[in-house]
DNA sequence: ACGAAGCTGTGAAACATGTAACAGCGTTTT
DNA sequence: AAAACGCTGTTACATGTTTCACAGCTTCGT
């Protein structure tokens, strides 16, 4: 429950899905989308998991939480198999969400999620600076933190995006929760400490970096495959 | 080999590191810096496991990676550990770091990684945009993708951020390899396919949204304590 | 029509990770 | 001075995740 090893399960029907199963999931429908674009029908396993990199075997076990079979031989429908992972993973409706922070960071993630991702939208900026509140961005209302309660509850926002310097992130999330939101995604640089029942996800970039540059110094950890 | 569950290991003497607890080390060494510089002059294990969002046990077994034992009555000594998982994780000299694409994500990191950090600094960027090369960005210079192997043969620079369109990512990364990259932070959201020995790091922050979405409407999945 | 080929779905084994339990040891208490 | 305490390091256990291995289809070639 903490750093994303093992954690949070959801249930659904019978059966309870891992973190790193629905993060696959996800994966493997962007990949599908791009595929049914460019005009593919059927796609087989070792295909797919290819452009995941995945396993073949995991891609087939990630793919028994959906309810849809393949083919031996043709492999899976593109279209439908994606629409089948979308069963699994959409909302029934438009999940509407908000933003916190409209610095350096949080303008970049506007411009990302602009277009993008019809059943996820950024409805909502939340700042505490006057000269960035009460205003459009790319059509999206800003408002003062302080108005959070009522803005959530008008708007069914449950999911937020916090992007406020360290120092004003455990204070913005607390604001947050209190005012219904109950799913988090945080890029500050603090680990949060909120009730149990939010869920939230830390994207950590400073330790990231830091982490890609240990392994770049690392002499060859990777698996050498078998040779004779 | 994947998505991050199970993964890349670093030899160190004798043991092996997962990615998990390199993760967590440079976490607890953030936590001992603010301690440090709160003036905190000592700390027990299930102090720093809190702040760092973790059972007690845990950070004690990952501490077990470096050389340093705590007093049973005193504690950890705050400036002695912070320094010795430093002496773990750090590179021995300042490590050099390429930004490739110099957009919105990529300004706003830059604004990010400007002060921090003295041991890992952004030392070049790379942009295919006219407009954008041969400049200074922030004291930093910029240049064309193509003089990749040049600048980062004289900058000695084997750790590089990519974020560019998804299009152009995976051609970005197969330059960079070649140009001596060893190991990649990517933010594009594509896979990348890399030679085995490349260290690759995917920060996917559509899909990290997705996912947040999706445990916004769990029914409270988190576990329940007994209560007998 | 039959066998070979090549894929899927899945039970069972292997592996990685996290959790619990405990032995040892300074410090404080009585 | 001895016993009790509370914390550390480590070993043993439980859980979660991936890989292996194989049975069952469906087509294709002969
Ligand atoms: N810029 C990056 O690339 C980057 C990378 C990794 C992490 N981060 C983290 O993301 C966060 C934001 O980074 P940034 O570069 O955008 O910083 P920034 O200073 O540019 O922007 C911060 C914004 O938050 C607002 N703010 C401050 N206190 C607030 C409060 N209490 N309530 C609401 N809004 C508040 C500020 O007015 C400002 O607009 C920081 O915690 C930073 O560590 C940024
Ligand atoms: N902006 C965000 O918050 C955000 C969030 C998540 C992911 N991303 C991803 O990060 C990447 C960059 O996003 P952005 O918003 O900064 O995009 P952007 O369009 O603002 O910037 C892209 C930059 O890359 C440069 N570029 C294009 N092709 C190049 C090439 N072949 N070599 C070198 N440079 C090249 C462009 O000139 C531009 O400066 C995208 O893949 C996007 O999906 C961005």
């Amino acid at each position: 429950m903490a750093i994303k090893g093992t954690q949070t399960r959801r249930k659904l029907g019978k059966k309870t899905v891992s973190e790193l199963v629905v993060v696959r999931l996800i994966l493997y429908r962007r990949i599908l989308r791009d595929l049914a674009f460019s005009g593919t029908r059927y796609v087989f396993s070792h295909q797919l998991a290819a452009s995941a990199d995945v396993t073949p075997e995991q891609l087939r076990r990630d793919l028994m939480n959906v309810r849809y079979e393949g083919s031996p031989t043709r492999g899976y429908e593109v279209v439908v198999l994606e629409e089948r992972i979308g069963a699994f993973l959409d909302p029934p409706t438009t999940q509407a969400v908000a933003l916190v922070g409209v610095g350096n960071l949080g303008r970049a993630l506007f411009a990302y999620f602009l277009g993008r991702r019809p059943l996820l939208q950024i409805v909502a900026a939340f700042d505490i600076d006057p000269a960035k509140v009460d205003r459009l961005l790319n059509g999206c209302p800003s408002y003062h933190i302080s108005e959070a309660r009522t803005v959530m509850r008008d708007k069914g926002i449950y999911v937020a995006m916090i992007a406020v310097p360290a120092a004003a992130a455990q204070s913005v999330a607390d604001t947050l929760v209190e005012a219904g939101v109950r799913s988090l995604l945080n890029f500050a640089d603090v680990r949060l400490r909120l009730p149990p029942d939010v869920y939230v996800e830390h994207i950590d970039i400073g330790i990231t970096l830091e982490k890609v540059a240990f392994f770049a110094r690392r002499p060859a950890a990777t698996k050498v495959p078998g040779s004779p």
